[in-house]
DNA sequence: AGATTATATATCATAGTGATATATTTGTCA
DNA sequence: TGACAAATATATCACTATGATATATAATCT
């Protein structure tokens, strides 16, 4: 029922903490949130421009290196927009995963198929782990610095939990189907 | 730079084990799908259009207790599809967690309120669980009757694994934030 | 000097959602 | 047995968002 659009609000939650030109924006998007939430040139240049006819964020024009750059700032009307969002519950919670997909439908490619893909997939959860352990001890040494940071760690910490896990998996899915090989 | 579309091949590896009607495969997307991928009927129904159009599954119009429907059947070249499709590797696994997202953007709600996001989702998890739990058991029953039962056991497993994972950080999260609070 | 990578903004065809409309049949329960 | 709700079934549409691409400048590497 809600009418928030998903976009507007992530982009004045990062708004919330800092000022951000739409590249910057996008860099967040593809480090710190991409484990749980996306977004696309495609729809943050757009929806900066919309916020700020809404009244909901203010760009001004920077200069940093000879270079220009539209920088954007969350206004008050933002800020009570954003936080009408956060009270109220969540909606959906979705996962889409193809590696899942193509197990499913594993029989019509056999057992070494879904294993390599099984594979694959634990490579780049080991990846992934890495990187999150990484930005959870960062994380943990700033904890008393700003308030924020603590829910950001508790997101790392999301990730890391669900993506050792899926290691778990990996390794018990791969002896089920190793078993079926014989 | 697979051309494939993803609802394509759902619906193919759907088609690829019974026939069905778009209304029928809704369900199974609502059901047995939904833990890792999703389909609305805006996209099931031109699709189905668009396979038969090139070849990839037929129609042919059904009675069942008075009542008329449309029965879509794979065809031969859309079992070769559906089959380079699950050898090209899985190119995106994502998830899409709002509840992680207000829980990133936190401080500006406050610690209650990201934890009655918290116990929200915990309980959305507890009941998703449960049901995944009685799926497993029918699953494993069954296991020695078909093999595609081992491929559908594989993917509740990993939801049952990631889902724990879920109900632990839920507990671990909740104990952190009570901490701030004092 | 030349090439590559990073910064920065923007647009567009296409994919997919969520809501809604429509109609029939089955089940419930008073 | 009549009324009403729920399930079955198909279809469309406005809107949201993606992924690819285009363009241009600054920094860095060799």
């Amino acid at each position: 029922m809600a009418l928030e659009k998903k976009i507007d609000c992530v982009i004045l939650g990062l708004l919330s903490h800092e000022d951000l030109t739409g590249y910057e924006i996008k860099k967040r998007m593809d480090t710190t949130l991409r484990y749980f939430w996306g977004a696309s040139y495609g729809s943050i240049y757009p929806t900066l421009s919309d916020l700020v006819s809404r009244g909901l964020a203010v760009k001004h024009d920077g200069t940093e290196n000879g270079r220009t750059k539209i920088i954007y700032s969350i206004t008050e009307d933002g800020r009570l927009y954003l936080k009408e969002w956060l009270k109220a519950p969540a909606e959906k919670d979705e996962m889409r995963y193809e590696t899942l997909l193509k197990l499913f439908f594993g029989n019509e490619g056999g057992a070494s198929q879904a294993i390599s893909h099984i594979n694959a997939f634990k490579d780049k959860i080991e990846r992934e782990l890495t990187y999150l352990l990484g930005a959870e001890d960062i994380l943990k040494k700033n904890l008393d610095r700003d308030d924020t940071h603590k829910y950001y760690l508790l997101t790392a910490q999301f990730g890391i939990k669900t993506y050792r896990a899926y290691l778990e998996w990996c390794e018990e899915a791969k002896t089920m189907l190793c078993k079926g090989e014989e």
